[in-house]
DNA sequence: GATGAATGAGTTTTCATTCAT
DNA sequence: CATGAATGAAAACTCATTCAT
């Protein structure tokens, strides 16, 4: 009923997250996105105010969409380590789930400077800065907490912070589905990158510290 | 000497790779390479057949750079776990060094389907591929060395080569030179990581590994 | 020799001063000036930044050439109603040779706000405001020393500086040439305009002014 | 009463006029007019067939007001001289209380050639010919019979009555309320005006004629 | 009457590339 | 070697108009 139109903006925002991922933002054309939704342009204008604009919206879905996974996975009355792996696992399913658009949110989030934006899609931008950066927020809590509790080696935090985010959005470089349970699967990475991550902030034992 | 035809050369690939990392690779016009040149499209299509070939010519230059620089730094004959901090710190600090070239390597390294393209820009593409898995292929050695000889954990040695690669190159999407001296900036952000990454691998004593 | 590309520019200025004169500014497409002129749009934008940036070239032309025009009538020497005069009718002959830039001008002095303009172009209406303000003060002039020596009537000056200038623009309202002799033609239309302006402003002997 | 609607129609025309002043015709869009009266397109189709019946309905209202206005200053039992002065001061009166109007018309009045327009479009616009033919015909009468009695110049009627009337709208190109009482300002603005064209047309006693 | 979605044709603009000089 | 003009194809975006509800 009133889901009509809403599904109608959703479609095109899938369409254009599928377009930008393969063929890469600024290559794909809404012509192209229009081709793949089998309408036209001036359907996609119709909902979106420009290209810039539509780009920003798949940005803000693929956030929002892994804040919300993330949001249930965190715990801050488990041990750092335990809640930790557990905020890494999650991070990581979430992003195979919906890769598309994480693929088209990383592509850009390198960019820095564009070039002449309207205020409307200047404020879109500003909105991804301060969702990314909330986002990163849980990280740098859960790490600072396991660094005082001792568990985690002495890091200069902001480095490792920025960096440990981009170990576990790696699979956006290279994954590809192959033909085994995709469920299994994505459980399989999401454990070794979890693993992996936690492992590199662990303290170790023998070694007192660094 | 040859001299300056190989510098006019090498200005237009600066400039490239600046132009490329600003702007993105797509939004980066001839022009503006030229511009920021001071010269015209033109001098660049003397020396460059194509966009497609400039842009590979600079990733070109972005890996041999890497690949110039880890050769220095691999030794085989230590043990792994020292073979491969030594590689992972030279890594970044050559990463950070020409930072512009690795920015466009990665902008584009991401992306998979082409549209027509030459055969010799297939023939660059193909070249690139080339020396891309031939990099990793060290890292990949000294992994497997690592696992073989107990002190790295048993690690699915292709999700988990990707992913320390990514983390490597994490710097490309966050570094910004701070004031600082820049060689022990970049000799801290090089130890952090290389740390990082080398924890990631090694085995923990206490638990029979994972 | 050398003037062939300064031709080029002129030809694509006057064939655009035609389009926006009979099509009007907005329903004139570049399209249809580079099809007058036998010529592609990208030769258009090869010369002129943006169709904004054609239209204000075409404005100061406009602009100029009337200026020049008045500076060889202008005698400040001579009695402000002989002045006036002279000033007019070089106005109206000015006007009428080339009539379309004007016609473009005027239609375009009217619009106030424009939408987003880019630096480059708000330079370049900046550059008409001044002119045109340049090119009132002219006659400004001259109908205040009339009026102080009491020749012409004590009017409100602005006003009728202002509206007086419309007059001698009239012709762009109306004028089509017609089969006979060009020259004489417009002679004749220059000296009823300025007779007409000039009366407007005159003290009537009787009449204690007003 | 049926006034809901013809308010309604009157709304849409007033937003439609202002839009039309202040962006140019072309550049204001229906959405523009729309978003003016906080409706929707939907709205002025409902009420105009197409944006060019629309523009041309401003224009017939526009000069409709202007005829109703002059109607009533119209004597021409008065002396020529004293009947033009009323005329002429009605007819800036006039237009100074319904400019958007008036400057819509002025804008469009200039431009010959229309693109391909429907009967019905057509028809709307040889209303508006002749209507501004019949306004201009009051104005052609009153000069004729002032140089009938020999109290105006024997001027070339044509160049003259298209020029004063150009002259007598001249405060769509500059006007601008000031802070002062509109009433009052309009009306010395009318007078000098009027006057001014007065005095264009009179004969000079001491000339004979010229 | 009024709305909101959708269309399609057109418009401005960009840009890699070629070529004569 | 290098320039500047020119092209042609494609891209982003606009907008009058139609139509189902």
């Amino acid at each position: 009923m009133a889901r009509k139109s809403a599904n109608s903006r959703d479609e095109i925002l899938d369409a254009a997250a599928e377009c930008f991922m393969e063929m890469g933002i600024e290559a794909a054309s809404i012509s192209d996105i229009a081709r793949r939704l089998g309408a036209t342009k001036g359907r996609v204008y119709h909902h979106f105010a420009s290209k810039g604009a539509l780009l920003s919206d798949v940005r803000i879905h693929a956030i929002d969409t892994m804040s919300a996974a993330l949001e249930e996975a965190i715990d801050f009355d488990l041990p750092p380590e335990q809640n930790f792996y557990n905020m890494a696992h999650r991070h990581v399913t979430a992003l195979l789930k919906t890769l598309p658009y994480h693929k088209v949110d990383l592509q850009k989030s390198n960019l820095s400077g564009e070039k002449s934006t309207t205020p409307y899609e200047r404020e879109l931008l500003e909105q991804i800065r301060v969702k990314r950066t909330e986002y990163g927020e849980a990280f740098r809590k859960v790490i600072a907490q396991g660094i005082e509790t001792g568990v985690f080696r002495k890091v200069q935090v902001s480095v490792t912070l920025h960096s440990v985010l981009v170990l576990l959005n790696a699979p956006v470089f290279w994954y590809q589905s192959r033909g085994e349970d995709p469920a299994a699967e994505q459980n399989r990475i999401a454990d070794e990158l979890a693993t992996l991550a936690l492992n590199a902030l662990l303290a170790r034992p023998d070694s007192a510290t660094s």
